[in-house]
DNA sequence: CGGAATCCCGCGAGATACTG
DNA sequence: CAGTATCTCGCGGGATTCCG
C-alpha cells in the first residue's frame, strides 16, 4: 500500500483550527486555563474549553486539577503532543516566513476579483 | 520581538481542514476538479471549490481553465503551495505514523467517560 | 465536466448567568 | 478560577438544479 492512515492522519492534524496556537503555547511548558485564553487572540471560553477537551482525548494534551481555593487547573504536553509539537515546527517556521507571501496573494487576488 | 506572525502563521495553515488532504494529492502532479474530488473521502463539490478558490487565494495553488468540450480544469500547486507541503512533510509523516496511538488515546478517553 | 445559484437545515459558537 | 448550562443566532455545508 502506498500510504493508508493519510485522510485520517491529515484529519487529525486538521480537526481543531485553534490546536496548533495551544500546542504552541503548551510548547513552551504548562499553562493554567486564563493564561491559554489570554494568550491566543479572539478564542472563546467555550470554544477554548471543547479543543483543550478535544486535544486531551486524542491523548496530546493532560489536564490536572488542583482542589485548592482558587482553583487552578493546568494543562500540559504529552510526549504524544511533545512529539506533534517537534513534527510541526518545520510547518510552523514556514508560516511564519512565508506569511507575507500569503497575505500579498491575498490582497491581489481580491484587487483582481475587485 | 520573539514570533510576531505566530497566530497569522498557524491561521494560515489551519484555515480550512480540507488543505492538507488538497496539498497532499496535488503534491504528486496536477489533478483535475473531479479527480480530487474522488480522491478525498467525504467532501462535497461545494466545499471542494470553496477550498479550491480559498487555497488559490492564497498563492498555493494555480487554476487552469482548458476551453474545450467537454471542459477541463487543472489545478496545480504553486512555488509556494510546493514549500508548504515540504515543510508539513513531518508532521503527515508524524500523523501517518502516530496515529494509531491518538486513536487508542480517543478509545480509551470514551471508554472511561462511558 | 466543472462549476454557480438557490434553498434549507443543523451545528458552531457568542453572550450571559450560575456553581464548586 | 475554571468551568458548566442555557439560549440564541449565523453561516457552514448538504442536496438539488441549472448553465457554458
Amino acid at each position: 500500500m502506498t500510504e493508508p492512515p493519510r485522510q485520517g492522519g491529515c484529519r487529525a492534524i486538521a480537526a481543531n483550527k485553534w490546536m496548533m496556537l495551544i500546542m504552541y503555547d503548551l510548547g513552551a511548558g504548562p499553562r493554567r486555563f486564563t493564561e491559554l485564553r489570554r494568550g491566543i487572540d479572539g478564542i472563546s471560553q467555550r470554544v477554548l474549553t471543547a479543543a483543550l477537551r478535544g486535544m486531551e482525548r486524542d491523548g496530546l494534551l493532560t489536564r490536572t486539577v488542583h482542589h485548592v481555593m482558587p482553583p487552578h487547573v493546568s494543562y500540559e504536553l504529552t510526549p504524544l503532543g511533545r512529539g506533534m509539537l517537534d513534527a510541526a515546527q518545520p510547518l510552523l517556521a514556514w508560516s511564519s516566513g512565508e506569511l507575507p507571501r500569503i497575505e500579498a496573494a491575498r490582497a491581489d487576488y481580491d484587487a483582481r476579483a475587485q
